[in-house]
DNA sequence: CAAGATTGATAAATCAATCTTT
DNA sequence: AAAGATTGATTTATCAATCTTG
């Protein structure tokens, strides 16, 4: 009752195939660990962090909507959703645009900018002991090309 | 009423920091494609792919619900579940261990073969043009090497 | 009690539909 | 009607607690 050993063509024995799957690892256990390690030190989950710092870093600390989704890689609604949390633990809150009823703000309050400034070292440690630490310069240039290659430059 | 504009470290401008979100931004766009496609083109979840896969890849076609968990990079109580699904479609069964009467293993169906042998062609024509096509060899050489620095070499 | 797996409660993301303003 | 944003229904993931076997 042995099946056949040839179910699967040899393609995806293919050495390019596993630099896809090391890929997918080293995301998923890398972001696992930074949220790990952020909502443990902080208290603060990856994704607020995402936005918090996408609002520091954007001209009067506010952004509409639909750029801050682009920002943080999530839909609409899932932006949506996402502010209204951090709105209701008062580290945003939203504006409505004034030149275009349709738009709105979101704008970091300064409770905002306080959690985020206690947050930023406690990532970016992270950032280096699980990402940047383990490249030494010429694999981290070489990976920024690769990664350019497949995002275009402007990203 | 103007804040400070040095609400924040210098440090968050560092090119390295770059890279970082380049290989989010690289993932997130990744995988969102993947998944649409093989959905609309076969009607089936990445993840229920992936599993499949590891699967048909195994000895017997078969794994404990631990390892196929830690293979497809998810929680046990998300694989769990995730299983529960893709054995009410009929493409794997659950088989009770003989030697240890704690263990389940997921075994892939005949169906389940079937399935993912529609699938394996688009998953892979996708792979390639949203990931391995954008590289060349050299880039993709270097760029399995920084991740292999990243997993560790055995994964 | 520890290991393997599942279940309950909960959190968070998505699509499609909706509401408001242009 | 289209753009911007939100909401309803649904899906899927997680942690903590539980159940079963070693």
């Amino acid at each position: 009752v042995e099946q056949s050993s040839r179910a699967l063509p040899v393609d995806l024995r293919d050495w390019r195939l596993g630099v896809w799957r090391r890929f997918l690892t080293a995301h998923a256990r890398i972001s696992r660990d930074l949220g790990r390690e952020l909502e443990h030190d902080v208290g603060m989950p990856l994704a607020w962090y995402d936005v918090l710092l996408q609002l520091a870093e954007a001209p009067e600390r506010r952004l509409r909507m639909a750029d801050l989704a682009d920002a943080v890689l999530l839909s609409r609604s899932g932006l949506s959703r996402l502010v209204d949390r951090i709105q209701r633990a008062g580290l945003v809150r939203r504006e409505r645009s004034e030149e275009d009823l349709r738009s709105t703000f979101t704008v970091l309050t300064a409770e905002g900018v306080h959690r985020l400034r206690a947050a930023v070292p406690v990532h970016l440690s992270g950032v280096r002991a699980h990402f940047l630490d383990q490249l030494d310069d010429d694999r981290l240039r070489a990976l920024d090309d690769a990664l350019t290659c497949l995002t275009g430059p402007a990203e």
